[in-house]
DNA sequence: CTGAAAGCGCTAACAT
DNA sequence: ATGTTAGCGCTTTCAG
């Protein structure tokens, strides 16, 4: 037997199709008896509305896109769920797109709007899309989570990185490291740019000289890491303490360091940025700067919702983080040099 | 200006709406010239088909639902890439929900599908749900991945787990091992069930007797491998080595020992399963199972695909796994009893 | 190869 | 409070 309609249900219960329709949307429309026909014979039929033809008719999705930077990032799985927890409750669907930084497949994701297949878009990538430029004017919905672009003014969810990364400074600082290495992420994106002048700041406010030689630039990756501290050495660079812009740097510059046979945090401090999962897993545990992103998410859905009702309200939402100081970081010690020369 | 339809297109490359359809859908069926002006009418409008009008009409969603047992599992985000690779060119859209081993979250799941938001499922569950054995008769199109239930002959994804599991504990009783734990998955998912049968099979193929003391049940999370460890100590059991049917457990387990003073590898070797992202970058750099994440995903959603289009063939798949040796495994210690006496 | 016309299943507007 | 009617935008017969 074909799947019943809202017709087979209608005709059971006695009513019309627009009467059916109405109990299940609008139940305060219609009177409790009636009401009571129509669920009975719902129930009596196994009737599930198909939610294709609702949509056509109502001209919504009722699912939104989550477009990320990089899925491999495990940073974005917390916030995915509490993107799809406030989802589920509300009725939506939630779509997790990669970005990969790929022009190609950020349009794909865009033309899904257009082709109604989304009804608005969270962007949380580096840049604003190329694409999305082009037509400045009708913008879809978009929330933009943790990322900023200055230029624009569209409802957002965030944290403040400059404050955040100077208080993962100011922790090293506090040490008595006075070397502090940064490893970015990828410039020019805001949040590599913020937690950068983040570090800058903390640095002024004690007195201490930058010197570009302590900065490298990484793109949030574990790989990166790695090539960071190489590269830190390859310069000749001094240093005792790295702080850099994402766990993933971290974790890849405590494995370079500890190849070359430093040891962390007795010969060299780090701190994270993000606090993922395996954070205090890690040996030593990641000293770092900890984001509540199960609640960025929600808000950020929270505000698409919104957005979609096309509810007044809405005000943009600047979390606050905290630093978690676990085992990476340390007191400087002053006899670094003499170990630094045993290197191979 | 409202969004273009087909009929403007139609109108203004003076042809039927009905041909516009063929010349987007089917183009062969459309003299060339034709499709030219269509086309040509297509990039002036900016038309894009509204999916939801097309999917209503042809009863379709293009949407596969990918359900897993723990969104928070990075495990999970490697195969979720491969699956939505493989949707991606296929024009397909994969939803990823979060079990949770929650039913009533797998309910709304599989109401989806019922609600035509979705086509199909890929499951990636511990159990079968107990919602889809009530309707054994007429299942929704579902591909099972990495999971197996031994009483349904649904198609399938996977890997060997038993042969897997004992060519891990091969490696350590390689290594002199002869008192090895196993910290399981939850019981008794038949992924937990085959990794302690090929643990077991391992055992017996070198005539070691099984201890039933040497088995702790866990649930895959980090926690639980801290946990294990702990009711190891507690039960004064024996051991020189730990194999952990995940990494996540793995991972907790040499925290945990790393806590009561023993040292990894040196003191206990530790063995995990899945080769996470982190798994390299851990200290030390964990030995583990790796499974070809990404490809079981794209077969996944490629199996799915074919059913879908009803294609006759599609074979079920066993992909092959292999064992990556790092850091955590090393000879056995034979004054292991000593350096235990030392812990608190 | 192309056009006319009939829906897919639902909801919104207009009646009553 | 309920029914009637008219589509939402597309694909798919069926004719020609």
């Amino acid at each position: 037997m074909p799947a019943p309609t809202i017709a087979t249900v209608a005709e059971l219960a006695g009513v019309s199709t627009a009467t059916v329709s109405r109990a299940l949307q609008r139940p305060d429309k219609v009177q409790p008896q009636t009401r009571e026909r129509v669920m009975a014979a719902v129930r009596a039929t196994g009737f599930v509305p198909n939610s294709q033809a609702r949509n056509l008719r109502s001209r919504a999705s009722r699912t939104v896109i989550l477009l990320v930077r990089d899925i491999s990032n495990p940073f974005y799985l917390e916030i995915y769920k509490g993107v799809e927890e406030a989802a589920v409750e509300a009725g939506y669907k939630v779509l997790m797109g990669d970005a990969r930084n790929d022009d190609e497949r950020i349009q794909h994701y865009i033309d899904m709007v257009h082709a109604r297949h989304a009804d608005g878009l969270i962007l949380m990538v580096g840049r604003f899309p190329e694409v999305l430029k082009a037509e400045l004017g009708r913008l879809p919905p978009i929330v933009i989570a943790l990322e900023t672009f200055p230029d624009l003014s569209l409802p957002f969810v965030k944290i403040d990185n400059v404050a955040a990364a100077a208080e993962a400074v100011e922790h090293l600082v506090a040490l008595g490291h006075r070397r502090i290495a940064h490893i970015t992420g990828p410039m020019p994106e805001t949040l590599a740019v913020d937690r950068l002048a983040g570090y800058r700041r903390a640095l002024a406010a004690h007195g201490l000289a930058p010197d570009e030689a302590l900065v490298v630039q990484g793109d949030f990756g574990l790989a990166a890491g790695r090539a960071a501290v190489r590269r830190l050495f390859e310069t000749g660079t001094d240093f005792t303490a790295i702080f850099a812009a994402s766990d993933q740097m971290a974790v890849g510059a405590v494995s370079e360091l500890r190849a070359r046979g430093l040891a962390v945090p007795d010969d060299i401090s780090v701190v994270g940025f993000d606090d993922i999962v395996l954070a205090d897993a890690f040996e030593p545990p990641l000293t770092t700067i900890h984001q509540p992103r199960f609640d960025i998410g929600r808000q950020a859905m929270a505000r698409m919702i919104g957005l979609l009702a096309k509810e007044p309200g809405g005000e943009d939402v600047v979390f606050a983080t905290r630093l978690v100081v676990r085992g990476s970081t340390g007191p400087v010690k002053s006899d670094f040099q003499l170990k630094r020369r045993r290197r191979p």
